[in-house]
DNA sequence: GCTCTTACGCTACGGCCCGTAGCGTAACTC
DNA sequence: GAGTTACGCTACGGGCCGTAGCGTAAGAGC
């Protein structure tokens, strides 16, 4: 994840420094969090000089944007559970467990708020976690098509803008219910949630 | 909004000088952003003395949460349109409208950020934007059900269940459309939205 | 008026963190 | 072995934090 210039001939960079950096920066995230995390305590922590940082992360944006995408790439993914109810509802679920983690809590709005003046960051913002969870729309979709449960759009443009559409509700809905009316995500809720969402999809146009 | 403890002697504090600071906070926001904007400079903006401003607020968080918040007062209402498609459109708009500006847009999901952390920052956002926010819910919702678009809730905690579960959708939505995926929330995103939740609403269980 | 009380502006300070430079050493390629 | 890059360590100027201390300003109560 760490900028990697391909190098072919000199000291190769450390796996282990990588994986120790981005443990520590979870560790440092859970226990001070997003706004008390400081590169020096993070180095202190991974047991590598801060100059091992920078050599890696221009700063601690970018940083904690590797770490808690790591996250996501462990813990994000689709099974097919029959149908399009128990998919969203599922997927709801997932994404509540991750943000209901302290890290990704503390960090996740905190990047997102600096990504709006920074577009460097957006971008990888963007391609390390957010790109990852729109896949999961388009394959739940797709598989809700294949079964019937929705109309296939004729328009290819139509067709991404309403993959945009039900990405921003779903994962805007769950982050809105975690962080900002800071009550939990439970089954109760998701039930609910999903319910408003597919029969908002099968009852208008597709 | 700041921290007004009730003297009745004494000097009493600069009203004055409580409207430079929110504006030069707000300006601070808009030229520098969450990140940069320092105390200092927001003081040296106002023309006020850095300890004038400690005196009034617990630091760079509260001073955020309320010049952001009376934006929100002077924006935030809820004409009656004449259908719950309408109003809800309008309301969207009307949010997304508040979040492009480039004050909210770094600002607000900063502090929700730093809120996972801070009970009391939490309960500040709460009652500064939030319940504004929230209270247009259940007028539109009053609404829709008076013009019987909507079925009324037997029970009273499902009601404002309902009314929390609406009310994060549409936030959220708006929210992350507008600060993650980066991309403006027009009139063509608002019909294709409203038409999505007013679906939704009517389908299922109200 | 005068006194009491609180707010204000200003200065100065210790402390923390940033991000980088410089150096000697370590690891890998050719 | 020679060349190249990464590493740990130390040190540094700079910025910002949040507070203390002081003299002054602006009201309330008598």
């Amino acid at each position: 994840m760490p900028s990697t210039p391909l190098r072919r001939t000199g000291r190769p960079r450390s796996t282990e420094a990588d994986r120790a950096i981005l443990d520590a920066t979870r560790a440092a995230l859970v226990e001070l969090g997003w706004g008390k995390l400081t590169m020096g305590d993070v180095a202190a922590r991974a047991g590598v000089a801060k100059t091992t940082l920078y050599r890696r992360w221009a700063g601690k944006n970018e940083l904690v944007v590797d770490a808690v995408a790591a996250l996501f790439d462990e813990h994000l993914e689709l099974p097919d559970r029959g149908s399009l109810r128990a998919d969203v509802e599922g997927v709801v679920l997932q994404f509540a467990s991750l943000l209901e983690r302290p890290e990704t809590k503390t960090a996740l709005m905190a990047v997102v708020a600096e990504s709006t003046r920074d577009d460097a960051l957006r971008d990888r913002i963007r391609s390390a976690i957010v790109d990852r969870q729109k896949s999961l729309v388009l394959i739940g979709r797709a598989r809700a098509q294949t079964r019937g449960e929705l109309p296939r759009e004729p328009d290819e443009t139509q067709a991404a803008r309403n993959a945009d559409l039900i990405f921003d509700v779903i994962a805007g809905a769950v982050v809105h219910r975690t962080l900002v009316s800071a009550e939990p995500v439970d089954e109760e809720w998701a039930r609910g949630f999903t319910a408003l969402v597919v029969g908002g999809l099968t009852a208008g146009a597709g």
